[in-house]
DNA sequence: TTAACAAATGAACACGTGTTCAGTGGTTTG
DNA sequence: CAAACCACTGAACACGTGTTCATTTGTTAA
């Protein structure tokens, strides 16, 4: 660990002449390409540990043309499932040796303004999980080879492959388990703006329910998370409507539908059936214990690195739409 | 928007050309140093936004030797504290103009691992919300000039700057609080093996205790979070013991704790009081509406990155450690 | 008119790495 | 024994930028 240039970073300059060999060597070395004798190596390897070396990862990616980084676009962290998402992003990230760049965006201009960013820094891929890019943004990837990936959202590019969790299997399992719980009047809960993977999903529940001639009531919420859907609670029992079977579009507006229709006298799984999306810590605690259906994080963040791999190496290859299954956690409601 | 070189990107040298003036030129407008007359930085971004030119960070990190990326090391985002803790600073670091390099970690090893990459990319700064930097790497980081700052917690290394809640003071508000309230017996209640800043904010509320001569009960949770804190209710409980005031270490153990007393038939805040610290969304709910301290978290992240931003200039600084008053947030418990 | 000066510019170097290409020596094959 | 092959090595170039230094140009002071 001594440092022999005056407070200057050790180089594989350094390396090589403390070794007795070429720079070459010590770059082969150190990124394994190419043939070198199992001696050097040795000289080199023990060169290294007593300068202390490290790689440079900006003159590496400067040369390669292609840094280990990857850029995360995230927005909303304080909804749980989002920063449950992210935690899934960043695990499968590191664990594949790649370092990530997050940025939380909250308008279309700071998406564009983080795209761009990203590719300055010639990132290996980037991971949509808000917002729409920009056709001509998505173009200057598509030019520089850099992939991209939108998680449970609709992008209409097909250079860009997409991983969504399965909302036609999530619809199937609820209204099967809803009737299974002898529930006749089902209803639909979202909020009035919701994303696109909340409007899909009432899609998928409307077709299942359509598909064994059901109705399906809508109940919209006109704000989002837990106090949109307590309000919602309290309208819908203020106009003296009634259901006996509930599908929210996320966990926070279940959570707070649930404890509106408690205000109002009504309980599940006593007097109706509630079922949430997205398995979020709140829903498992004791004061709700809310059956909800749970989306595979670990597998989605999984597919997202192999979708950019794959797209790295071939960057014609045909999009990919994945379905990621879901499960349906059955607790109380 | 052409693209005159084989799918290569666009460089300062084609703009350089199409200007027609030489690529120095170039680089001093982007980088705004040195001078340039009117009439040529009016050629050179016309021409860099025909070609669509953008700065390439890598190079332009390799020549500075420091990019403008800031590591960030989280731990268990599950935690909605520390997830708006992430977005505050994130918000911070982007409208400073750097970039976040976001690294979750779950042991030592992995910090260190973590903190040896940050190096690699030549960041500007390092954030740790989670973990202890071992000593070697703090100095590492000291003789490649890179700041590293602290947030809630405790870092023996004087070159390390540290940001932290001002415990003492929302000791001495809860405190305040619950004496108005007419509590005579209070408690505390933290998880065992809880964090420094959880051990912290006990040591601070047993201080303020002692200097109004009231005994402090401690409560220990055997596990963390929601589940750790109503365990500890039915234990309290069912040893028959009695307060009627208690001051939690975070959000999630004294939502648990509540739960847990209703389930005893006890609730707040008729038969107690309860305060909790972190101001998470959940305890905002109409089903809790607990009294809770509040962290400033932009204010947190304002001066986390002026610190790194001052240390960055003179790295022989003295250091800084600065308490971020909180707010008592009063509501129903 | 000449000297002194400030502003503007381009050539050249440095940053630290990956990679090609031409060699070197040693081993196998005909 | 010559030829072909192989593993190994080092010199040199490329990546794209910031910055120093010398030079040119235009302007002011003596």
């Amino acid at each position: 660990m001594k440092n022999p240039r005056g407070g200057r970073s050790v180089s594989a300059e350094d390396v090589a002449k403390l070794a007795g060999v070429s720079r070459a060597s010590v770059s082969r070395v150190f990124s394994d390409q190419g043939n070198v004798a199992r001696e050097t190596r040795k000289k080199i390897l023990q060169a290294a540990n007593e300068l202390g070396y490290q790689v440079n990862f900006l003159a590496q990616g400067l040369n390669r043309k292609r840094s280990q980084l990857i850029g995360v676009v995230v927005a909303r962290l304080s909804d749980p499932f989002r920063s449950s998402l992210l935690e899934g992003l960043l695990s499968e990230i590191q664990r594949k040796g790649y370092q990530a760049l997050v940025t939380e965006v909250r308008d279309a201009d700071e998406l564009e303004m983080t795209i761009r960013r990203f590719t300055q820094f010639r990132v290996s891929g980037v991971v949509v999980t808000s917002g729409q890019p920009p056709a001509d943004l998505v173009k200057e990837c598509v030019q520089h080879n850099v992939p991209v990936v939108g998680i449970n959202r609709h992008v209409e590019f097909p250079e860009v492959d997409l991983v969504c969790s399965d909302n036609k299997m999530a619809a199937e399992l609820v209204a099967e388990q809803l009737i299974a719980c002898g529930c006749q009047s089902i209803a639909w809960l979202n909020y009035r703006e919701s994303t696109w993977s909340g409007i899909n999903r009432g899609d998928m529940f409307q077709q299942v329910m359509a598909e064994t001639s059901r109705d399906l009531f809508e109940i919209v919420a006109e704000a989002d998370g837990y106090e949109g859907g307590r309000q919602a609670a309290h309208v819908f029992c203020a106009e003296g409507r009634n259901v006996d079977g509930v599908f929210c579009a996320n966990a926070q507006l279940a959570c707070g539908f649930l404890d509106g229709m408690r205000e109002n006298g009504l309980d599940a799984p006593h007097d109706f059936r509630i079922i949430g999306f997205d398995n979020t810590p709140q829903t498992a605690q004791y004061s709700y214990r809310l059956t909800t259906i749970h989306q595979d994080v670990e597998k989605t963040a999984w597919r997202v690195l192999s979708c950019l791999e794959a797209r790295g190496k071939d960057p014609s290859i045909d999009q990919s739409i994945e379905e990621i299954p879901v499960k349906l956690v059955i607790r109380n409601t």
